[in-house]
DNA sequence: GGCATCGTTCAGAAAAATCTGAACGATGAT
DNA sequence: ATCATCGTTCAGATTTTTCTGAACGATGCC
């Protein structure tokens, strides 16, 4: 093999393509990273994502520019969330990525189980807090009267039947119609 | 006045409670963090929200021990997202705040938005990929099969109308029903 | 077995996000 | 007008997050 540029691929037109692939892998980062999910799992994904076939760790690495060792914890990342699958090839030990391609595998495996996740932990801290606040009602500071006291007290009842709300709608398949 | 301690109110039960609002408050700034907008926002949001009455920005400052500058950021982000009211006060030229408890008016105006424009700008990457890849047919790497290209166009098409389908869902007055 | 290569782990480096103190303009009180 | 106080801004410091190179165990090949 002759070839030693770091690209995987010959390309015979240098052209735009390539360029905008790297746009399109960026802008993949930019969105996971505005939702709090870190920017290279979204470039990982943008890349396996306009791949045909499956790339080995290695091709990843390379195409996104960074190490290995990266790649393989945002890989497993990318597992987790469902966005990607383990595809063995034969007569090749190294292991080989696919993006999953249906959406609505990783939004219902992926997507929503983490929210539900991470809305979980708030919703204990509300149950939490209502019950020190309906237990212990004479411990609150002497400057706040009754009236005030209400006040939390129903806004924490809105939070937390809020929270069940939302953990409903999650949790069930009601989603399942708009994807 | 006597009193030397940052705790603003005076409170003659040290209690569980004052310790069960600071849980409250970093669980709602854990929460906010988790989904990418920084930890701040969220701890104050939940201060005002178990406030019955305004807060003074100096307040929320000596609260949250944050600095005044942090806080005077922080407060306008919560103002873009609806999530917070100013309340003047007669007689007193400081800014006070008071936390949006109808948190319809947070979503619907804070939220989606937010949401909506974070989608709009990977939406707009995707079309252009798209407009690339169609209009330069000729111009991928000489690997690529015309197999590949029509697999790379059909993923292209998928995401366009997946993200057409998801603005639409976060435009329309659809999720209203849920809130 | 011996060797080469793969993926993983982790301490430390590098980068990014966040926070703060000081300086400033604005506003109202005296 | 003078002064005190408020909110804002921003360069620099601090903290947090992210990334990497080196070391390691595992696995397949010879």
């Amino acid at each position: 093999m002759p070839k030693a540029a770091p690209s995987p691929s010959s390309d015979l037109q240098p052209a735009s393509w390539e360029r905008e692939v790297r746009r399109f892998i960026d802008a993949g980062g930019n969105t996971t990273h505005a939702f709090g999910l870190g920017r290279l799992i979204g470039r990982m994904f943008a890349l396996l994502y306009l791949q045909p076939g499956p790339l080995s760790l290695e091709e990843i690495a390379a195409r996104l520019d960074i190490s290995k060792a990266s790649a393989s914890t945002t890989i497993r990342q990318l597992e987790e969330w469902h966005a990607v699958c383990h595809r063995p090839v034969e007569g090749d030990r190294r292991d080989y990525y696919e993006a999953q391609t249906d959406f609505r595998v990783i939004v219902k495996q992926g997507l929503l189980p983490g929210i539900r996740q991470k809305l979980g932990s708030a919703g204990t801290q509300i149950a939490r807090t209502l019950d020190a606040e309906v237990s212990g009602s004479g411990q609150h500071s002497a400057s706040q009267h009754p009236d005030e006291i209400k006040i939390i007290r129903k806004r924490l009842k809105v939070a937390r039947d809020l929270h069940a709300k939302l953990d409903g709608i999650l949790s069930s398949r009601l989603l399942d119609h708009f994807l």
